[in-house]
DNA sequence: TGTACATCAGTGAACGCGCGTTCACTGATGTAC
DNA sequence: TGTACATCAGTGAACGCGCGTTCACTGATGTAC
């Protein structure tokens, strides 16, 4: 009833779409979104090139969920990351995990990640849920640093997100929400708390600015022959933005 | 004689190359790098298609030279943004003019930004040159962080360009050029130098990765409908950055 | 100033290619009585 | 348990397209004497 015990039809339907997938980021890996034929995965797989499209309504279909798992995956990683943590680490460190969970998925599959950050793909629109998804990877951020103390230099930034979540019930909800606040919690409407939203909104998205500069030049291949790290880069500027939010 | 005159011959070669160029940063601008076809350049600038074989080499050579302009052009603007400000101006104030001086380039034509930091194009190896550009871009940064005092939040990624500094004298060169030292001085043998290079090129670095998050972000229209403004991230970036090298 | 020659811009035809996608059709697998 | 029908996976042929690039050739523009 739930749709999760499904005949061995389905079963296989699923286990080809797989095949397919994996075939569309194997060529996104050695040539970019651009070298994604259908043609060559039918031959691939082992099937007629119009069979493909008993799976996939069209090509940018397939790139789409192409997309949308990545977001999905990366979230679960950095989710993971955080759940390995013990409950009262202090946030500083949770940062820190965070941080290097996301890392570490991208430096594990760069094609991957850059299918999400790359430059966006010619008359390729995103399909909608990603933002969803965008956010499921920003929520664990908004705990880390929910309670922050900002200093001057990021303030800026927390006044515009303030504003943004004052604005904006249905952002100011999925903040209050992430932040592990009771959802009995009138977290939307009381002006103590959409500061303090405002506040866990700047350092996630100041995070993700992090993540994007460092992880971004490391998976691009910008560092190669330059004897630099890319770990220890990202390291120093998750640090910095503790410091600049007063993280213990 | 040298080269700066030319016959009304070479003038023309040079304006049609030009217009050339011009249509395929269109057709850039409007698909993305696997957007650029010959073909259609052609029919636009009222040419058939092997006419533009006496422009240009191939399909990569033009892109080669799209890549290589971008560069090119963002130096010269990051290092116009240096040169507007009095000679005695604070470290500070110069990063500042210097990270919105870049922004600004990238956020008035994204397209070429992208081309620069995009995702690498498939099959397509960047033009060797690119190095020294991306140098070009880096080096004003150099000057303005040199003689900073880091703080421990990035002194492991001082360490580690302070061991590039020593390991690659190539480098090491033109770090102490670019840092406006007297070309007499032996900045590459000194020990004290060379720690001083380390800093000026970790600042330089971590200034080009800051710029990279916050304006890669901007440029590929992550933030449309977030209500979020690219230059008070960078800024605060920025600041931040600034306070972890203790800059005045 | 005039002529002979070299250089260069540009053409049109042709090459083969792989692409995404549609269509009418076949055969196998499930489902209902 | 057996039969009738619906659903679904897959095929092969065909579509038109635009692409990068090569080739042999023509005509105009410069250059040398």
């Amino acid at each position: 009833m739930a749709g999760s015990q499904q005949g061995p039809r389905a079963r296989y339907r699923e286990q080809t779409r797989a095949e397919i997938k994996d075939i569309a980021l194997r060529q996104v890996a050695e040539g970019g979104t651009a070298a994604v034929a259908l043609t060559r995965i039918a031959k691939e797989v082992g099937l007629s090139g119009p069979a493909l499209y008993r799976y996939f309504d069209s090509r940018d279909a397939l790139l789409s969920d192409l997309i949308r798992d990545a977001y999905a995956d990366l979230a679960t990683a950095v989710t993971a990351a955080a759940g390995d943590l013990p409950s009262d680490a202090p946030a500083r460190e949770r940062v820190r995990a965070l941080a290097a969970g996301c890392r570490g998925w991208a430096v594990a599959q760069p094609h991957r990640y850059l299918l999400i950050q790359g430059t966006p793909v010619p008359g390729y629109s995103a399909p909608p849920d990603t933002l969803e998804s965008a956010r499921a990877v920003l929520a664990p951020f908004l705990g880390a640093f929910h309670g922050a103390r900002p200093g001057p230099a990021v303030r800026p930034v927390v006044a515009q997100t303030t504003a943004w979540v004052r604005a904006d019930p249905e952002v100011a909800g999925w903040v209050a929400r992430s932040t592990g606040g009771a959802d009995g919690e009138p977290a939307t409407s009381a002006g103590m708390d959409e500061e303090a939203a405002g506040v866990a909104l700047a350092g996630a998205v100041l995070a993700w600015s992090h993540l994007h500069g460092a992880v971004g030049l490391e998976v691009s291949g910008q560092f190669d022959g330059m004897g630099h790290d890319g770990g220890t880069l990202l390291t120093a500027q998750v640090e910095s933005l503790a410091d600049a939010f007063g993280l213990d």
